[in-house]
DNA sequence: GACCAGGCACATC
DNA sequence: GATGTGCATGGT
């Protein structure tokens, strides 16, 4: 089967076996964009500790993460762990949003999917994965989360090269399916959750959805 | 106790 | 431009 092809059918078999997921797990615009950042190289458990605590004191809150001090804001999110560097992501974001879209995600909206993209990017703390996380789920623009489990999943089935960067991987991808916000969400959630059971460090390919067994 | 988790920035060569 | 390192908590 050529590379595409099965890229495709790695989303079909996903969906036909984990059906849809339904991202992103988060009540608003904003609580999305904090989850974003706090996920980084973190475990999802851990991070909604950390905003179960920003829910207790009211502080999915433009304004209100503007006034508190970082420190302190630092101490709330602690479980989601780099708290530290965690507390000043959020702190460049809030004054992003504040400076430029008059402190409303939805002001950012309208603009341009690939403006957007460069703004954020230009943001101290928002990489290309937290950039697109943002623009798909929090903005619901059409962008394509890579992960590392996109990685594991595309070098493991000898896709791409081990090295592959994620402007490659995210093109290839972009190559193989229908070019639909919906689909982007729906595929990056579903490679998450094959990830979390299958696509560890050594990987336990048994019981796999996708048809290798690379053991 | 070791290993790992839905990254990113920065230093150094 | 590639490679290495710090950032940190909590589950297995």
């Amino acid at each position: 089967m050529k590379i595409k092809r099965k890229i495709k059918d790695f989303y079909l078999r996903l969906f036909k076996h984990y059906g849809q997921q339904g991202w992103w797990p988060a009540d608003s615009r904003l609580e999305c964009i904090i989850g974003a950042i706090l996920t980084q190289n973190t475990s999802w458990r851990n991070v909604e500790k950390a905003i179960i605590n920003l829910k207790k004191e009211k502080l999915i809150d433009i304004k209100k993460l503007n006034l508190i001090p970082v420190n302190e804001l630092s101490n709330i999110i602690r479980p989601s762990g780099y708290h530290n560097v965690k507390a000043k992501r959020l702190k460049n974001f809030i004054k992003f949003i504040i400076e430029n879209y008059d402190a409303k995600i939805e002001n950012m909206i309208n603009k341009e999917t690939e403006i957007l993209r460069t703004e954020l990017l230009s943001i101290n703390g928002i990489g290309p994965e937290t950039a697109d996380t943002i623009l798909l789920y929090a903005l619901e623009k059409r962008a394509f989360v890579v992960d590392k489990y996109t990685h594991r999943i595309l070098s493991r089935h000898g896709l791409i090269p081990e090295k592959a960067n994620y402007k490659e991987m995210q093109e290839l991808i972009l190559d193989s399916i229908e070019k639909n916000s919906y689909i982007y969400n729906e595929f990056h959630a579903l490679i998450v959750k094959v990830g979390k059971e299958h696509c560890k460090k050594s990987p336990k390919c048994n019981g796999c959805p996708l048809e290798y067994d690379l053991g």
